[in-house]
DNA sequence: TGTACATCAGTGAACGCGCGTTCACTGATGTAC
DNA sequence: TGTACATCAGTGAACGCGCGTTCACTGATGTAC
């Protein structure tokens, strides 16, 4: 039974928290190895003990079982995905919210294609037999929406989201569910919007999907970044940004 | 090594012929349970051959080996999904292009939560080690695709498709991808309108997806239909179909 | 209509593989006095 | 500073499992003459 690393972490960490620490680091380095050349499906506990030079059942002094190796894994890869989207983000001035737009859906992208087998981990088809815990996932796990969601409340806020045209009412119960959301998140969105930008969310992801899980086809595609960028230019219609005050200069990555 | 059934079928099957087709037949829907229950990495021929009564050897005198029974599984959803959907597209008027649109975004999503293992194995992360042999699958695999391009461009034709509005515009390298489509396809829709068409496509796909993958959290949407519901409805208006003159009476399954 | 032969479905044993997990154990590293 | 004890990392063997695939075989079913 592996030993509670530390529950109040007062004191600095002894040489032997620290090894440990750096060895179940290793852990999940190498699993993120594996996941990445084999896929979820065939992470085995025994081949990352090989690789970490240890017999197999060393491992359960670090990990409770696969699952939690699984668990550790998928937190590790929301939270690289919410690292490298907040960084890219930020690097843009906060009232271009067409150029955070474009750079939030590329940073996933990039992300998306450097790391497919991580990414079907997070997007893909469920592991068969393994539930994530919610009250660990769940927080790396919505990163990317609350970043899309508080770059269009900030644009939304700042005069620049344009009301939705076009045939889609939002129904009762609907807007229950998204009345809900707007008070978790704390948005100041109406319900068109925030149904919009739910739709540019999951479409941002399925354009992604399609992409890394070669739904394309084989030679459909030759330019797949310009079909990104188009794609992106119309969701960021979709979303109701304004492109006409947008500082100058910018374009799609 | 499992003989070829039948290369040109000229007579009427022999009573062997028949009873081997059966079999077949049972294997791939043995084949399909297990895919609903377990997914495709668990899918064996051991179970399979368990299931039809039959020692593991067995399964060998019909299917070459695990690949080509996860190819036939592979083009028996793709057909099954194609099926329904050109059932549900057909069951409309020719010119309810916006009714026929809803009614395919709802087939999909319909057979998707019904059959959530094998959606997985068409549109989830692809299978580890297993590719599928294009020149069997593409034709099942691209039905869906063929009839949301066929009502998109019968629409235009009927000049019941919009010009995009937006910052959208087509770069030069996409334009030629976008030809060849068009050419391959036999399509009228300018480019424009066809990487709307993609657009859309990839994105009820995206919504699908979340949807029975289990992204949205347990209890974000208490109303998955109506999200749905409008989620096809935004995509009808980036599609382009004009809904002015759509017959009366249509609402949104 | 009957016989000799070819085809085919299914058997049963086997090979070699990798997996998750448990358990009693040996030494090394830390801690309390 | 030294000693006795507790903690912990890692070992090695084992249990029981399921898998894909091959192979020589037995009988039943078909076919040619």
């Amino acid at each position: 039974m592996p030993q509670n690393p530390s529950l109040p972490s007062t004191k600095p960490p002894t040489p032997r928290e620290r090894a440990r620490a750096r060895t179940i680091e290793d852990i999940v380095r190498l699993g993120r190895e594996h996941l990445a050349l084999h896929g979820a499906a065939a992470l085995s506990l025994r081949a990352v003990a090989r690789d970490l030079g240890v017999v197999s059942s060393a491992v359960y002094r670090y990990v409770e079982n696969r699952e939690e190796l699984l668990t550790l894994l998928l937190i590790d890869a929301y939270n690289e995905l919410g690292d490298e989207v907040d960084a890219a983000v930020a690097a843009l001035p906060e009232a271009d919210f067409s150029g955070r737009f474009n750079a939030l859906g590329s940073a996933v992208r990039r992300w998306a294609l450097r790391e497919p087998a991580r990414y079907g981990l997070l997007f893909g088809s469920p592991v068969p037999g393994y539930r994530a815990p919610a009250e660990r996932t769940t927080g790396p796990g919505t990163r990317v929406i609350y970043a899309l969601m508080a770059l269009l409340d900030g644009a939304y806020r700042a005069g620049r989201l344009a009301a939705p045209g076009g045939r889609a009412a939002v129904a009762v119960p609907l807007a229950a569910d998204l009345e809900r959301i707007r008070a978790g998140m704390g948005l100041a969105v109406p319900d068109g919007l925030l149904a919009r930008g739910a739709l540019v969310w999951t479409s941002l992801f399925g354009a992604i999907s399609f992409e890394v899980f070669g739904q394309y086809g084989a030679d459909t595609f030759a330019a797949p970044e310009e079909l990104f960028a188009h794609h992106l230019a119309a969701l960021a219609d979709l979303a109701g940004l304004d492109p006409s005050a947008d500082p100058a200069g910018r374009r799609p990555e």
